[in-house]
DNA sequence: ATGAAAGCGCTAACAG
DNA sequence: CTGTTAGCGCTTTCAT
């Protein structure tokens, strides 16, 4: 009968943990003088059982400190209110970009899902296989995942969408992407900071930001666009590339300088890098924005404590959180979400200097100046 | 008989996921000719099966993606290689601390604990209820918690600790603690900067931290001690308690400068309070290193990349997330991990200037200078 | 309104 | 070495 104790059975009866079983339905069920389906029942708050009875078994419950099994109602539903959110590392620098932009963003999404009740998975995965992210799907780990940056690895994220997992990505749209991203305007964005640079009256901006990944690619697009539209001519030679890690700034910054390259704006496509751009301008004894206007990008905490406050194209990291989660419970209920992007908003502190003229309209078409 | 279909069930037969039902073991075993028992066992690699059987089921699993289900082989063995790793937030500012050291120690939990096989659930709780944190063990949602910061909440700790739960948490050693801390050795990382300055020849060197929470205490302690063994009387005037966001640091200078203290160095309990120390006064005209020595503590990546280079106090983040993990780990073996501390150490970059001695030797009591 | 019983997908005694 | 079988702790149909 009985010839089937697991190895590790806590005894209940004797030995240190005597008593210190953990709970489970039955005893409640015993204790209360019902059946398990209805301690099940009158936990679940199902409308089949006595409000009476209902109010005994939690009660009961209660003062015993008892709390259902996860694990076991999981398997049983065959679902588990888990996603696993992922951020990707760069196998190179074996670390993932060290943003405070990211911690917000996790923050943001524990919030968002934690609200919904879902737990949150969180781990890291070698950027250059993605696709790992799929096996927390294939061993039903969790139900669905949150890629944070889609990186450079549009094809292997086409090939998993392909496959129909509820995945969401953070991440900029771009032509034929099978898989749903949410992510904010960055062509919008990047136009917002140019524009203002030039309202503020600079024409020889710099830009600054890794135009291999797809978000600043379209940011760069976004200060094309805002150049042309007041008619000042590209320089390809104010565009360089620097990675998130503040180090390229520096290098950026020097790079410019050598090679004698004139420049009264820069325009940093993370604000960590904005301030260190701040900083190498001002050890080289020019001044922000007297000199040097600058603006940043995504408007991370620190960005009005800097010196001076940064001007910056906020991104707006609650609601994007709330997006990602809520397209990704639209995938999990059967739904296709559609891609999402989100508006930016330009801060405006100390980093630029006051506006030439009045029009403080930085969305509409600017033809002349 | 089948009298109880769940009401989900995914149909396997028809339907628009037709065929598309997960796989489970039983499948893998009919079409290898052999029982799930020995499937399972082949799967996990028990020695049990012929080397030949084993290649076959392996191979079978892999070619038809099957992957085993986690959650239900979980609940079989009553275990789950999960560990919930919780960061309490300021309900007042209902925002948990933007530091980017939080975002260091998360990826380091998320390295240790994939290389241990487990799973890392995050979640942040209300720092007032930190006891809710005991939730995931009592809900079988995970195996044991590692909590980042201690906050004011000693006695909360004690009491979780009294119900011998798997947990254990980053911050300080605190007399009568019941519970397994991992940190940084605080008095010496304090001593370490103070020492340093003192060694650079600056006599008022100011404090900045929020000395309610435990951690910095001990900074403070061991600054005290530092200037105890230079024969230097400590002035309760330049220490201004400054909560770990930057803002206070702008708030703490100005209202040094405002009261008119004299002050050479500063040493403040977080880099990012560091560099918002530096801005402010490089804003105020005051140069560092030259005017005011400024010595910062975690060595988070920004620091060196600061102007100047941050010099910091350098908290292991690796190894600290690697005890962190081990610790833990232990507790679940049914040992009793005993609180660890681990060593900092000085990085000495430009934001101070050079020692005037040739003895750099700071760790040594230096009784007179 | 409640209970009995059949599993969710897996593992491991036990018996061959 | 392999298969049979009894659960892990829960939910839900079906029967009462």
């Amino acid at each position: 009968m009985s010839k089937n104790k697991p190895q590790q059975q806590t005894s209940d009866v004797v030995g240190p943990n005597a008593g210190l079983r953990r709970l489970q339905m039955s005893d409640i069920a015993r204790l209360a003088g019902v059946s398990t389906a209805t301690v099940s029942r009158a936990l679940n708050d199902s409308p089949l059982v006595t409000a009476e009875t209902r109010a005994r078994v939690k009660e009961l419950a209660r003062s015993l400190n008892y709390t259902i099994n996860v694990g076991a109602k999981n398997l049983r539903l065959r679902r588990n209110k888990t996603v696993a959110v992922v951020v990707p590392y760069d196998s190179a620098s074996r670390q993932s970009v060290s943003d405070p932009f990211f911690l917000s963003m996790l923050g943001s999404l524990a919030d968002a899902l934690t609200e919904h009740g879902y737990d949150m998975l969180l781990s890291r995965v070698d950027a250059r296989q993605l696709d790992a992210a799929a096996q927390f799907i294939d061993t039903g780990r969790a139900m669905g995942v949150i890629l944070i940056g889609q990186w450079r690895h549009h094809d292997q994220l086409n090939q998993m969408a392909a496959r129909n997992l509820p995945i969401v990505i953070w991440g900029a749209l771009l032509p034929q992407q099978l898989y749903c991203t949410i992510g904010c305007d960055n062509i919008a964005g990047g136009a917002l900071a140019t524009e203002h640079l030039i309202a503020c009256g600079r024409r020889q901006i710099a830009f600054l930001g890794d135009t291999k990944l797809p978000e600043v690619h379209l940011r760069l697009e976004g200060y094309q666009r805002a150049l042309a539209r007041n008619n000042i001519r590209f320089n390809k030679r104010l565009c360089v590339s620097a990675p998130f890690l503040a180090e390229g700034a520096r290098n950026a910054i020097r790079e410019l300088q050598q090679r004698n390259i004139e420049f009264d704006a820069v325009f940093a496509c993370s604000d960590l890098l904005a301030m260190t751009v701040v900083s190498t301008l001002q050890k080289a004894g020019r001044r922000v924005p007297e000199d040097v206007a600058v603006v940043g990008y995504d408007d991370i905490e620190m960005a009005s404590h800097a010196h001076p406050p940064l001007t910056t194209v906020r991104q707006p990291i609650e609601a994007g959180g709330r997006a990602l989660v809520a397209a990704l419970l639209e995938f999990l209920e059967g739904g296709r979400p559609q891609p999402k992007t989100l508006a930016t908003e330009l801060i405006v502190r100390q980093s630029t200097p006051p506006v030439l003229s009045d029009n403080h309209d930085f969305t509409g078409a600017r033809l002349a100046q």
